[in-house]
DNA sequence: ACAATGACCCAGT
DNA sequence: AACTGGGCCATTG
């Protein structure tokens, strides 16, 4: 393992990320607004996409504006995501998306 | 230090 | 409904 080394970001991210509560969702918008970001929300999924702290951060709990899950999610893909957020109390489309209205969470309001 | 890449979002056509 | 372009930021080679 190398030195841990994340930036005021990335802390705020994960911070947020991790803050998600069981059986709820949230998307990379709102992670990067929440973080002060607005815009960035690009910035967040390549964090989580390194995602230095995978076990600690529950990067399957963060989907796009659109509900769906990321295309190139890691640790076996989507598939897994889905039965990890299903596993959670999250439930899915039939496209395979998440009703957004019912399982997003706001970090403030 | 630079250039390229990326798990995104929004608006316009 | 689909495609294109622009915008923001961090990480990596």
């Amino acid at each position: 393992m190398k030195n841990v080394k994340i930036s005021k970001f990335a802390e705020k991210v994960y911070k947020f990320t991790k803050k998600i509560p069981k059986g709820k969702v949230s998307t990379y918008g709102q992670i990067a607004k929440a973080s002060g970001y607005g815009k960035s929300s690009r910035a967040v999924g390549n964090t989580l996409h390194k995602n230095p702290f995978a076990p600690v951060v529950p990067c399957h709990r963060v989907v796009n504006s659109n509900g769906f899950l990321a295309k190139n999610f890691g640790s076996g893909g989507i598939k897994s995501q889905q039965k990890l957020l299903e596993s959670e109390g999250i439930v899915f489309d039939i496209s395979g998306k998440v009703d957004l209205n019912k399982f997003q969470y706001f970090f403030k309001e």
